[in-house]
DNA sequence: CGCTCAAATGACACCGCTGTCAATTAAAGA
DNA sequence: TCTTTAATTGACAGCGGTGTCATTTGAGCG
């Protein structure tokens, strides 16, 4: 039998009362008693019954993570990491498709609900957010820079990574570097593309407009990009994809048209999902902690519902530039 | 504010216990009543409270999802699969790494506790389920065959599956055929291998030891055994893989050797895993539906809960054949 | 038509915790 | 040392259901 605040309360020689401030980390309790209650809680193996403390204090449980795209990788690691976060805070979490007005209001209306977390594209749809904050339901973005009133953002610097992993090819003296975009209607893939620029502008690269090629994170448009950056007039000595599925894409497309990676062709991608490792050659990449940053957002969801944190703030999550097979110096 | 049993109770002129009873779906209500009940409780948009149900009656509402390597790609869908049977039945699932002797005897002693959702390699270890069938916990295995008193097992045909695969080579007119085995370990791996063996015996193909190799289902261990496989003195026209990702890896280790696939060498995997879309050439492949498993497993247990169901059962859910492009005709 | 007995319904306690507010204690000031 | 006042602590109700058991209802029968 499992013990209760009533068998700790006896055990501590206090009032059960006491017991539940000192669980629920009230500060009005004598540093002595809240030892004692501690012993004894640890003695019993206490811990509280969740279902007793949402049925009596009617504060918020319940995190939705809205998802689009389930079988996307960043998209399985943030439902991972969210829930990881919200079993170690003890939270319910509900996965939940692209909502419409209806579920909105519902949602609005419903007060075991603690918050939304959105990931990308709707981490930085402004409809999406309009809707929310005129609704009244409180999130917290993963993956997103855009600043919107009354919200936090956790992500990483995709600027920033995207400028580190070029600067690395013009390393390996690489001058004539392609870039494959991600969607427009991604805010990361302007970021990312913006870094690569950045690059190329510090080092005295001229970025051409031939060398930028338009994507959607898919696989076969890394293939069609890169076919044609392959049979072009300019040819690049090296791609930057704004994801790991296109360079993927472009690996393909390299092997097709018998251009050896990395002796002839280095390729770049981005995010470190699992297909980097397994394709051949293994992919150079940035690794994006992304089921920390979903784990992070459904923690500081929590803690903003308790003490208003400042809004519009960014967290920022460390990169890392992963080196692999897939790129090398300049072919002479 | 969110209606109560009491509230519907009024609207349907009825005592609020027997509201409760027809939310619990018991016997003894008069359909009438039963109807007014239910009409009451959709006009004012009911659902019953989870957290009160809970404390009140003890029933076990936890289920655990015993994880090992929480990467691979079938874990994180298991874990996908899991999470949406529990979301759908109200249930909480909690994700555990490999637990110790300690742990068991918390889980043990955890009323909680529905039961646990095993993945291989756990749910085909013969300590692991003599351990819990000793501390009398409940369990449900994913993707096993091994029977195991009391439980039941949500799987496929892994055997048949691998058959298909080899069939379907063989019609291409392959008559060299190696096979590259998952780790001993895992149950699977045997079933796998036998169904390429029944292939090759049904179609009167020699089946030969030095065309049949070890892996562990990582991608180097493919790397490793093609390379075996391609430079001995008789060389498969096609390699069968346990897994995807050695598949990955034999497409690596032919690359390097400059032996083209499909043209030349064909591949096949098992899993249907991500990175079969998204290498090239792109894997045929077995398509496996190790979420709804999952899904189906906690859904199993819940009902298993309910009314023991019979024991050692095997549930098993469709595979299909995905052919892309690793694979082709025999080279002439 | 009254009686019997099972089926259907209701009354009420209580699950384990938190909110409210009153009671107690200790610290500080007179 | 005795108030005064703030800091601690405790008593008690009640969150929204379910379990137990008593009560009512109505079908079947003499």
């Amino acid at each position: 039998m499992k013990a209760t605040i009533i068998d700790v309360a006896k055990e501590a020689g206090v009032s059960f009362k006491t017991v539940s401030r000192v669980m629920n980390g009230e500060t009005s309790v004598r540093p002595a008693t809240k030892e004692k209650v501690l012993a004894a809680a640890q003695k019993l193996n206490f811990t509280v019954n969740s279902a007793a403390r949402r049925l009596r204090s009617k504060q918020p449980h319940v995190v939705t993570l809205i998802l689009h795209n389930v079988s996307r990788s960043y998209a399985q690691d943030a439902q991972i990491g969210a829930m990881a976060g919200a079993q170690e805070l003890g939270l319910s979490l509900v996965i939940e498709d692209a909502p419409d007005k209806d579920a909105l209001a519902r949602m609005a209306a419903d007060d075991t609900l603690l918050g939304l977390i959105l990931i990308p594209p709707f981490s930085h749809d402004p409809v999406v957010l309009e809707e929310l904050d005129a609704a009244g339901i409180r999130y917290m973005r993963v993956g997103s820079e855009m600043d919107s009133p009354g919200s936090i953002t956790v992500g990483m610097d995709d600027r920033k990574a995207s400028r580190e992993i070029t600067d690395y090819l013009i390393g390996l003296g690489h001058e004539l570097i392609a870039y494959i975009c991600g969607p427009e209607a991604h805010e990361v893939s302007l970021l990312r593309r913006l870094g690569y620029e950045d690059s190329m502008r510090a080092s005295g690269l001229t970025i051409s407009a031939q060398m930028i090629r338009a994507g959607d994170f898919s696989y076969a448009s890394g293939v069609k990009a890169a076919e044609v950056l392959l049979n072009q007039d300019v040819q690049p000595t090296a791609i930057v994809c704004a994801n790991d599925e296109m360079a993927a894409g472009c690996l393909a497309a390299a092997y097709r048209n018998n251009i050896r990676v990395p002796e002839k062709l280095s390729v770049a991608g981005f995010d470190d999902s699992p297909v980097a490792r397994v394709i051949y050659p293994s992919l150079t990449t940035i690794h994006q902690a992304t089921r920390d940053m979903a784990k992070r957002a459904v923690i500081l969801l929590h803690k903003n519902s308790l003490d208003d944190a400042a809004p519009g703030d960014v967290e920022r999550m460390a990169h890392e530039l992963i080196i692999r097979e897939s790129t090398g110096p300049v072919p002479q």
